[in-house]
RNA sequence: UGGCCUAUGGUGUAAUUGGUAACACAGCUGAUUUUGGUUCAGUCGUUCAAGGUUCGAGUCCUUGUAGGCCAACCA
């Protein structure tokens, strides 16, 4: 049997090679470790994905911790967000960690460090110490303080931490190498002193560790076998091994970090500090607006899961520098909404058309399709009646051939429905089309099985009953940036390139069906797009958002001319 | 001026590790269709450059070019 060969990513392969050299598998593990200083987007969506599914694929448990080392920026809020999103996208952790948790662990780690010599409390300010670091082709220079002795070293740090200095006064440093090429070397800081609260150890601590010193050792406590982050830590890794090597026994799985490319997407923006001030300066409305590419964003948007999911799987991984298109992303919406989304019938820009040869008063209840891409079709009633709302672009007074929607002396479908033809314009002085009369095929019934209902129409439209329907506010949703990187331009501002009709709103006529739409369901409006209801909605205001719209051959055969 | 990383269709990734460059998206044709949706079929187009090693190079070597990253008491 010849097994397909699954092709592998470059991190998939380093983690086949360790096996292959003898690694246990069952040592494997993984972590996801972000900073709760914000929301979770798109790109931290590729970084979960791509170490929970590795977790998945070789069984091998993977925590979720949060990188807590700044007080000042951290908060319990985003904890819950980021706990929130990862479990939204269908993860479970082993553990639930924090790298606050290993602070005593550390700073014992440091004062065996001190005690070797290989860290010392540097007392200068920080423009001191970024003076004397040199520049990338010129050495740093020693600080003054970087021979004081061991008991001095101790007997600072140790009042650094029992909180006799004020913030600045000194920090502990690694003495490794002023001269080193990698300046990440050049006596990196190890601790600062600062009096701030922390969301977890509150006051316990006015001395805080650097990422560098933390991160790796919080690898190692936790056992971690493979840690990944993105490129711009690189440099990072030499320190991140000469740290290890500080603490590394024998016997202990010790941590690889490797390094993978961000993903960037396309007419958006993923930093966390651009997001803030898009929510700051008002552009969107919060971290959830369903314009951000937060995950949050995303969901409220009406994305799912899954979607994003196989979104990170068809991306893939790799380490160099890209911009993957938002149709992509789109395409992955669509691809599940398809399948899911029970189809409904709303009318966004209503036209209304009087069919005259229907009865007054009269209303007929007809079977609708809910989706048929499910294995077993099940239909719902909508009620048809005189009065009928279509969408305002679905009619044309004079049309060429390959508009096959409603044109005077022509028929079309109503979806589910009947046969009908438009006979007469009603217009008002200045010439606006107020509504059409038409007149229908009583024996083409759909589902009738009539030779009338069999006949071959070219067009199909979606439709809903005015006296029957329901109103809703529908909110439009386009690329929030009009270009496809708007950072791109070092010289101009990524706000210049917010694209101004990123949100439109309009009230919709919808099928009586969806009154009991709840929040979070989610909808395709026929031959419009897919539509979520949004958290703010209730039963005074239903609320859509689109999330994304139909593939739509039929603007591109109209923009062809 | 130094170091590190990267370079495969328009975009994102693969290529059983030196053996016919492929998959998805996007584009374009056509078929089917009571959604101009879905589905199906077809099509377009790719190894940064120059040398070298080899029977054979996207893969190895050399040189070059282009891009990214590196000097926060941020992560």
């Amino acid at each position: 049997m010849a097994e397909d060969v699954k092709s592998l990513n470059f991190i998939e392969h380093i983690i086949e090679e360790d096996l292959r050299e003898g690694f246990d598998k069952k040592a494997l593990r993984f972590r996801f470790p972000p900073e709760p200083n914000g929301y979770l987007h798109i790109g931290h969506a590729s970084s979960i994905c791509l170490n929970f599914g590795l977790g998945l694929d070789y069984e091998a448990p993977v925590n979720l911790r949060f990188d807590d080392t700044n007080p000042e920026k951290e908060e319990k809020e985003f904890v819950e967000a980021i706990k929130r999103d990862v479990e939204w996208l269908g993860f479970e952790w082993e553990n639930e960690c924090y790298a606050s948790d290993y602070f005593q662990q550390l700073y014992d780690w440091a004062v065996a460090l001190i005690k070797q010599n290989k860290a010392y409390v540097d007392s200068q300010d920080s423009a001191a110490i970024a003076q004397q670091k040199g520049t990338p082709t010129k050495a740093g220079t020693d600080s003054p303080y970087r021979n004081r002795s061991v008991e001095e070293n101790l007997d600072l740090f140790e009042r650094m931490k029992n909180g006799e200095f004020k913030a600045g006064e000194h920090v502990l440093r690694a003495k490794i190498d002023m001269a080193h090429q990698n300046m990440l070397m050049r006596d990196p800081i190890m601790y600062r002193i600062l009096h701030k609260a922390h969301h977890r150890t509150g006051n316990d601590w006015c001395i805080y560790p650097m990422y560098d010193w933390t991160h790796g050792e919080s690898d190692y406590i936790e056992q971690v076998s493979h840690s990944f982050c993105t490129l711009e830590f690189a440099m990072h890794r030499e320190l991140y091994d000469w740290f290890l090597d500080q603490v590394y026994t024998e016997g202990k799985v010790r941590p690889k970090q490797r390094e993978f490319a961000r993903r960037n997407l396309s007419h958006t923006v993923v930093s966390k500090r651009k997001l803030l001030r898009l929510v700051e300066e008002g552009v969107v409305e919060s971290w959830d607006d369903p314009r951000m590419p937060t995950i949050s964003g995303l969901r409220r948007r009406g994305y799912t899961p899954e979607s994003i999911r196989n979104f990170a799987d068809t991306v893939g991984i790799a380490k160099r520098e890209n911009l993957v298109d938002v149709s992509l992303l789109e395409f992955c919406a669509r691809e599940h909404l398809n399948k899911i989304a029970p189809r409904v019938m709303a009318v966004l820009d209503p036209l209304k058309i009087v069919i005259t040869n229907y009865p007054e008063g009269q209303e007929e209840w007809l079977d609708a399709e809910n989706n048929p891409e499910e294995e077993e079709l099940t239909y719902r009633k909508v009620p048809f009646s005189r009065e009928l709302y279509i969408e305002r672009e679905d009619f044309k007074e004079e049309a060429n051939r390959k508009f096959f929607r409603l044109k005077p002396g022509k028929e079309v479908r109503l979806k589910n429905a009947y046969i009908i033809q438009a006979d007469k314009v009603i217009k008002d002085e200045a010439g606006n089309i107020l509504e059409v009369h038409c007149t229908y095929d009583p024996l083409s019934r759909s589902g009738s099985g009539t030779p009338e209902s069999m006949r071959k129409v070219k067009g199909t439209l979606h439709w809903v009953s005015v006296a029957h329907a329901e109103t809703a506010t529908i909110r439009l949703y386009d690329r929030l940036f009009s270009v496809a990187e708007p950072e791109e331009n070092k010289e101009k501002d990524f706000m210049e390139f917010i694209n101004p009709d990123s949100l439109q709103t309009a009230t919709a006529y919808l099928e009586p069906s969806l009154k009991e739409a709840q929040p979070g369901d989610r909808f395709q409006f026929q031959r419009l797009g897919y539509f979520c209801v949004d958290k703010s909605s209730s039963e005074n205001e239903l609320i859509f958002n689109k999330t994304v719209g139909l593939r739509d051959s039929w603007a591109k055969i109209e923009n062809k001319g």
